[in-house]
DNA sequence: CGGAAAGTTCAAAAAATATTGAACAAAATG
DNA sequence: CATTTTGTTCAATATTTTTTGAACTTTCCG
């Protein structure tokens, strides 16, 4: 059968694949999907993420490829991507060799993984070229020089108001 | 001369192309195009940014599209992307039939665009998206239904979080 | 008008990104 | 050990996104 239904309602062959999603699932994968594309982060973390939440028990990473349809290396990329900054967690079962995965549900720790493992690290960079362009513009005639010292400014202002927002707003996220 | 300097210092070729960038306007054009990327923008509209940024003066597309090396489609959607969010402006000058471009530089507004403009809409779709979610999870079993209407309350609970934190950042950026 | 300058549009090409799957490693099992 | 299970890696492939450039519109100007 290609179409069964346990006790949990109608299912619905998505795409062309593999095993059936509720309808819930697929909304929320879809809706995951989504929030990952508006992040940048790749389909398959979606996904994986989205299929996670819809989950009540977490799930090894063979369910996940069933369910999804994803290749192995997919998954397990998604899953090394998730697992770093922070939006799931593996959880032992006793009697299983497989890790299983469940969601972090808290929106605080979602931000602040999220901040801490990706956003961070480049803003750093960012910093940091910040300080060679310092370099190069203190080589310019007085004139120019004036002119883009305001300019960089300007950034450096943008930086300092982030710094003062961002555990601000983590704090915010309490819950 | 492929090389050449005026009263403002060293010239460099960048990639292959065209008029020369200084020192400056390169290492501009490459701080916000990494911004750009950052924030999954084309590399083009981060160059065009980053070239009107450094520039004490407004600047006309024809002038970009020589000092960058675009080619005119890029930069017309380059332009029309960074005006769609306000962050630049045309500036008309008398006896010129061109429009001239310069960059919004306040924090805030360039936010506030930036919100207003493409993360508003993407979001409310995504609320929309919830609504029907909660029609499909009406028509679960009970025992399921208890379950995903937890979950979704999550989602509502981190969309209430947003809404009370921009406007709250959005007065944190004055300045 | 006729033509040139400014700018837009969009199909095709190029470049960037994500996905696949087969080969590999590590750990458990018997 | 040999074998199976679990998971990773990465070169090749597929997909998506961006860029290009030629055709087109509109406005200006003599």
């Amino acid at each position: 059968m290609a179409q069964s239904a346990g006790k949990n309602g109608k299912r619905v062959r998505n795409g062309d694949s593999h095993q059936a999603l509720s309808q819930v699932e697929v909304s929320l994968v879809e809706f995951f999907v989504s929030l990952a594309d508006m992040a940048g982060m790749p389909k398959s973390v979606g996904e994986i993420y989205g299929l996670l939440f819809s989950s009540e028990e977490p799930l090894a990473m063979d369910e996940i490829i069933a369910k999804l349809g994803l290749s192995k290396g997919s998954a397990s990329q998604g899953l090394r991507f998730l697992r770093s900054c922070q939006a799931v967690r593996t959880v032992y079962r006793v009697g299983d060799r497989r890790d299983f995965y469940e969601p972090e549900l808290g929106l605080r720790n979602l931000a602040a993984g999220l901040l801490k493992e990706k956003i961070g690290p480049r803003l750093a960079e960012g910093a940091q070229k910040l300080a060679q362009l310092e370099e190069i513009i203190a080589r310019e005639t007085p004139n120019l020089r004036k002119v883009h010292e305001n300019r960089i400014g300007r950034i450096r202002s943008w930086q300092r108001t982030g710094q003062k927002i961002i555990p601000f707003a983590l704090k915010f996220l309490k819950g």
